[in-house]
DNA sequence: TGTACATCAGTGAACGCGCGTTCACTGATGTAC
DNA sequence: TGTACATCAGTGAACGCGCGTTCACTGATGTAC
């Protein structure tokens, strides 16, 4: 039947918000279009009302997770103490233990390489948050900002991996402390 | 029909060898065990008389991985200038091209998050190469020898999925640079 | 050494299942008059 | 303002497909005598 207008587009949102979080979750590989479409309260048909294909809602949802976490990070650019507690918040057990809220990167950065339709959003993605690093945190020296920001988010990337995907609760603490001491002291 | 008895440790270990490769290059759901099993000249029936499932596999074949990974690190832990080339290569761009043959952390770090079986294997990897970076790697201070090859770790792992990840061919390769010249000169 | 037979890795058809995707149909909404 | 009808997002059955896994069967190998 039809709705009213004003629901599509909201609907349309919603599953990118729902997608965005399972993907981040369970991977792409991981959740199906119907679990998606169930989770938003719906029956799988009128996905292809709003997507071409699960490949084409894997690229937008991506797009999604990257601008509300540029959104997130825009908020700790104030002062370099609180771009120090961005990178303390990215390095806790809470981000750790939550990659449906998380960053795109760790939590898909392997499936992202193999997926051709997600490195477009990827990639804009990593240059963004690469060039606030450079801009916004308190490196010692502006001339080697950029290079020291792909450090920083080189490592705190890796990280999170190391820290998800190990068994032992001890290690895993220890990787995100080891990182998160060089960083924000 | 039968085949003479040592054949059968063979064939084991070359679904082994396959399944580390193909894994690596495609992740755990982008291979199905008939690929595998055609891979190494077999049909996809004998696969249970070899492993218990495809998860078994999985297991075993990170083992696999790990070791033929060790075993090759330890070639490079002879000098520091040696470990310093060790880091050189990890963070090369054959390397981002060759997963397949390359480090299991990056091609299925991932993945690894969310498949309980491959986390033991994979936990005592990175155990192993933290341990082998803090002995053998020039750090300036044996007291946070540790420490530092965890940072080192997760900037070499955390480098190697951004420049995999990422579309623009320069940005990957400034992602490598930047990491490898922090540890490798 | 030669023969008869049990073994068991390999074959390939078949299983149930869930996937991404399609489509004929429904019926409240928005619109034309 | 009231009525008739076209619209189109949602429904849910159905599609072909490839997956992991099973199993009755095959036949060269290894073994018992």
């Amino acid at each position: 039947m039809r709705y009213p207008a004003s629901e599509t587009a909201e609907k349309h949102d919603r599953i990118l918000e729902h997608a965005a979080r399972l993907f981040r979750e369970r991977g792409f590989g991981g959740v199906s279009v119907s679990e998606i479409m169930k989770s938003t309260g719906l029956t799988h048909g009128p996905f292809y009302n709003h997507f071409a294909s699960k490949e084409a809602l894997m690229a937008e949802s991506l797009a999604h997770a990257s601008d509300e976490a540029l959104a997130r990070l825009a908020t700790f650019e104030q002062s370099p103490e609180q771009m120090r507690e961005y990178v303390r918040q990215y390095l806790s057990s809470e981000h750790r233990d939550a990659p449906g809220q998380g960053c795109i990167m760790p939590a898909l950065g392997s499936e992202i390489c193999r997926a051709p339709v997600a490195k477009a959003a990827f990639t804009s993605h990593a240059r963004a948050v690469i060039g606030r690093f450079a801009k916004s945190f308190p490196w010692s020296a502006k001339r080697t900002a950029r290079r020291d920001a792909i450090r920083m988010l080189s490592a705190m990337v890796g990280a999170q991996i190391l820290a998800r995907a190990v068994d032992d609760p001890e290690l895993s603490e220890e990787i995100l402390d080891a990182v998160r001491s060089e960083f924000a002291g």
